[in-house]
DNA sequence: CACTATATACTGAACAATGCAGTAGAGTCA
DNA sequence: TGACTCTACTGCATTGTTCAGTATATAGTG
């Protein structure tokens, strides 16, 4: 049976319409630039474009250096038209999996100092990101831009990196400061700060706001 | 060979700590509250509980309604105790998959109004989730909290998603007006706005923040 | 009171995706 | 020369999703 394109397949054919990479190339490239809106495994992303040349959306050719080679891949015409098919269809809802949320939705197994170190987790891995996604962008300014004449979308979607890094750190630092006032893990309830705070949510406002 | 226990588990396990559930509840349950933390399939959540019998973590009996049966689960003390090990260890790095950003991307390869439909669908599916949160505090309000003395975990994590959400949106729009001023998605590169939006981030501003 | 729709209550099988270990050549630095 | 990192992958076991299927219970409508 063929195998169907998933979401991740035309990902991988995206990058194969810039131009040929080699699987190593084209993994490394993925997991750089794709990893904050498709974040897929090494894996994948090298069984990929083999999937694409079964369905005849790439080809394939090896190439040497020295006693080694490397798998070159690149699109098809029938894969760039399958590729321009696929902005019509419909998208997938967003996913968000963060297990430290999940640590504090269940907070009251542990300690307070347990919770606090899943956020401080958190933020350690939201700064890695927020750092390099910064970094990228000085990259940018010095004309370091692999396709420079696609620049304007790589910016317009660190646009989204970067505030959505700043509003999840400004949360970790509330959230802090509120567990900073509890006594303990358990059975606080409906006490009256968590009373402010849910008359605020079920008016859409949030605490974070003022 | 014995499974591992994975974050799903250590979730439907944190579940069956507060009370015992059949696996229909169970599965909705976790469907409802962990969606924004932990999204997993029906399926998955079927499994799970099966998993955690089979590990000596939950004990199951069979109930009768009639002609039907459903499985019962219940936490052991084993259980317990390997939940409250689970506080103690690593988080993994929080994972974003937004197809919508991937369509921006690569929206070269579709019209101005392909992108901006993928930036209506994220619109319409995160408005979904918000409204869905602010309907939920609303009936904490009220009183109406599955745990009540655990209201004050659910509220805390329900400001996350609120404050997100609200991220979210407002760059929905922020990127649609950029959008609109494209006169198409292909080839604009470095222009004079995405020059300047590119400083703004590479010194770590949000141009939404103005 | 039969009929229909919806909610309850799952399971099997195929397939998608991840994690991990393993293999092996090439380049770099001490 | 040896150690280490980078290049360049592949196979296998396991985890997780999708889809279809099965069948009972219950509430509301005509």
């Amino acid at each position: 049976m063929a195998p169907r394109m998933t979401t991740s397949s035309y990902a991988v054919l995206a990058l194969l319409s810039l131009k040929p990479w080699t699987g190593y190339e084209l993994t490394n490239q993925a997991q750089r630039s794709l990893r904050y809106a498709w974040p897929k495994s090494e894996r994948l992303l090298y069984s990929e474009p083999k999937k694409l040349v079964r369905l005849g959306y790439a080809t394939t050719h090896k190439e040497e250096t020295g006693k080694r080679t490397r798998n070159v891949y690149e699109i098809t015409a029938e894969g760039r038209e399958v590729l321009s098919g696929w902005t019509k269809t419909k998208t997938q809802p967003p996913r968000f999996e963060v297990e430290a949320l999940l640590r504090l939705l269940f907070a009251d197994h542990g300690t307070i100092e347990d919770v606090q170190g899943a956020l401080d987790e958190l933020e350690a891995d939201v700064g890695d990101h927020h750092q390099a996604i910064v970094e990228l962008m000085e990259s940018y300014l010095v004309g370091e831009h692999p396709f420079p004449e696609r620049t304007h979308l790589s910016v317009l979607f660190a646009t989204f990196q970067i505030d959505i890094f700043k509003s999840i750190e400004r949360w970790i630092e509330f959230a802090r400061s509120e567990i900073d006032q509890w006594p303990t893990t358990k059975g606080l309830g409906m006490n009256q700060r968590t009373k402010e705070l849910t008359q605020l949510l079920a008016q859409d406002e949030s605490p974070l706001d003022n």
